[in-house]
DNA sequence: CACGAAATGTTATAATGTAACAATTATTTC
DNA sequence: GAAATAATTGTTACATTATAACATTTCGTG
């Protein structure tokens, strides 16, 4: 029982290429399933939300449009979101008013999040040993659940490791 | 293995008003030991914040200064809840950009909170399970927990009751 | 193609939070 | 107690985050 556990952070170098290509492929996906449309706007500020593992924000992602040649105001980029959160597609961090790639598009969940205060590297966890301690603990209490926002801020390993090197 | 557990809830009928003095107790208590200064203002804004075992919003709090016949600005209003969040007297609820009473001030922790969607009231828990899971999910992982936000929004006892009556 | 629905453009504004500096009040030091 | 110092509060302006309202365009369908 050491950690056998694979890492939800990404290696420092990976192809991320790949990362915005297989989001926007399950986007494409979830939408025919669910529905929506991914137009071409919408499905630009997904990958511009996946630049990077980090969440960004709003008026960040309107800038990076802006610098991509459009001209657009607060609600392009507002709506694209709503509409991406409405389909699973990203999530928001509420203690960053910021949004990050949904890395398990398709299924419903509400996730737990690791935030590197070092680099802002993000990690999306599904934890079912997190889920149920909330289940049982809430519901010891008489609380029916609807939403969580389990939001954990730290070090992650490889600033940790930097950290104290 | 019943429910034994208490209510983090108050009940709907309770005296109010000693929950808001032991609130102001427990403060004068913890600044003391801290070498905090519970001035007036910032007592005040402790009482107003202890209104209602709901989260209330920064304007909202000045609003009710106001009332009081204060005259007051917003910095008035974000100076005190920086002073009663920096010596652990209340809690900031991100997922509402709104405030509540510590109801455990004194020893530091995070605490985990219960939010009604129906009527709003809030509670708080220090739920040694959960904490305990956090840890060691992220541990498992190499995160190193700095700081947690927990908030779990649903229906309360008393409105889960009235919904399906 | 015409129609209705969905998406986008555009302007203005609401809601939340902070910077900067002046004025005041409290605490310490002599 | 008076001067020096530190902490608190007042005040104005502004930064950041988010939405309302309505016009226009695009898309899917009959």
């Amino acid at each position: 029982m050491g950690k056998p556990m694979p890492s939800p952070f990404p290696p420092e170098k990976h192809n991320h290429r790949a990362c915005i290509a297989e989001a926007v492929a399950q986007a494409k996906a979830v939408c025919a399933e669910q529905g929506g449309r991914l137009t071409p706007q919408r499905q630009q500020i997904l990958e511009l939300v996946w630049r990077e593992h980090k969440p960004v924000g709003a008026y960040e992602l309107l800038e990076r449009l802006r610098e991509a040649g459009l001209k657009a105001a607060p609600p392009t980029v507002y709506r694209a979101l709503d509409f991406l959160l409405a389909h699973g597609l990203i999530h928001r961090i509420e203690s960053l008013n910021a949004f990050t790639g949904c890395t398990a598009p398709g299924t419903p969940h509400h996730g737990q999040f690791l935030v590197c205060s070092q680099c802002q590297h993000v990690a999306e966890l599904d934890d079912s040993a997190i889920n149920h301690q909330l289940d049982t603990s809430a519901r010891q209490l008489g609380f029916v659940i609807e939403r969580q926002t389990v939001e954990i801020s730290g070090l992650c390993p490889h600033c940790r490791d930097a950290h104290h090197e």
